[in-house]
DNA sequence: CTCGATCCCTGGACGC
DNA sequence: TGCGTCCAGGGATCGA
């Protein structure tokens, strides 16, 4: 599942392999997951990628003016989102499509830059000028940038549980389910404590690890759990480092206790229930929900 | 404001 | 082997 780090690995790797390519053509397949399918077909082609960022869990392909320069368009960009199961990579028009692939870019070198997404969780979109700026503005700091003071208002600012803040990307933008859940363990963080309830010391202690984290996940070229390669097709490897996510079941490399995953915030989430205490009344409120309420719920549903 | 529920989508796991 | 069913999960959206 592509977050920050996946997303970092993906956007240097097609910095490496595109930047300076001109786009020639763009041969669309489903359009679902694309803001103004007809824009990406007609805008992209004559423009060059000038440089590919990371922002958030969105890949930045930054573009040059078009053929026709319109003075008023400002920057340009394709933003991608890879969702759940989204690829982007370039690859040799020789070879054959892969199975899923709805978006294929003609470089001006004989590649193809390709976007594969069988579950099409994704979101493509060409933005411009004012409409750019405002996409990008919805969202929070980046966690690698922002400093202590400003990662502490954030997480105080609002009542909602710390797993739920940590996810929200107008909070803090480009940690997912993984890391939000490997920072709350190492961090010895219930996820669902409240934010505003955290003491000092481990707000501290939430930023550093998660940075920490998130450098050595970017490192390992991010967590390959099903899905995820990078552009050339190699999976990451930080998900040997997991310590609790997908390790339901499984010991607690601190102290030996059986990892438990519950739904905070809507999300399934992995922590030590020794390490990680929960706050007053939890208890109570998770072990209704897993017998009862889940059942029927479930039933209900066609 | 925060929460849960619902939907989007497909492949893989599982039960029979 | 081949069905049917359940589930995963980021994000948008809606109602409580």
């Amino acid at each position: 599942m592509p977050e920050l780090p996946e997303v970092e690995t993906v956007a240097l790797g097609l910095q490496l392999a595109v930047a300076g390519r001109r786009i020639l053509r763009v041969t669309l397949g489903k359009t679902d997951f694309i803001d103004d399918p007809v824009a990406v077909e007609k805008e992209l082609p004559g423009r060059t990628i000038l440089k590919v960022e990371r922002y958030g869990k969105f890949l930045l392909l930054r573009l040059s003016g078009g053929e026709e320069v319109i003075p008023s368009e400002g920057e340009t960009a394709l933003l991608v989102h890879l969702g759940m199961t989204g690829l982007l990579m370039p690859q040799r028009v020789s070879e054959p499509q892969a199975k899923h692939t709805h978006v294929a870019m003609l470089l001006d070198d004989g590649r193809e830059l390709r976007y594969v997404d069988p579950r099409r969780f994704g979101r493509m979109a060409y933005l411009a000028g004012e409409t750019l700026t405002r996409e990008l503005e919805r969202f929070g700091l980046d966690p690698l940038e922002m400093g202590l003071p400003a990662f502490e208002q954030r997480i105080r600012e609002r009542r909602a549980r710390i797993k739920a803040l940590l996810l929200d990307q107008s909070v803090i933008r480009g940690v997912g389910n993984i890391y939000a859940d490997e920072s709350l363990w190492k961090a010895k963080i219930h996820p669902a404590q409240l934010g505003a309830r955290l003491k000092h010391r481990q707000v501290q202690k939430l930023y550093a690890v998660l940075q920490e984290i998130l450098r050595k996940a970017i490192v390992l070229r991010g967590s390959s759990i099903s899905d995820f390669l990078d552009v050339a097709g190699v999976p990451g490897e930080y998900q040997r480092h997991h310590r609790v996510y997908g390790r339901e079941g499984k010991s607690c490399s601190r102290c030996g206790t059986s990892i438990r995953r519950v739904i905070v915030a809507g999300r399934s989430s992995h922590y030590c229930p020794k390490c990680q205490s929960a706050p007053r009344g939890w208890q109570m409120r998770s072990g209704k929900k897993s017998k009862a309420a889940g059942k029927s719920s479930k039933k209900q549903r066609k």
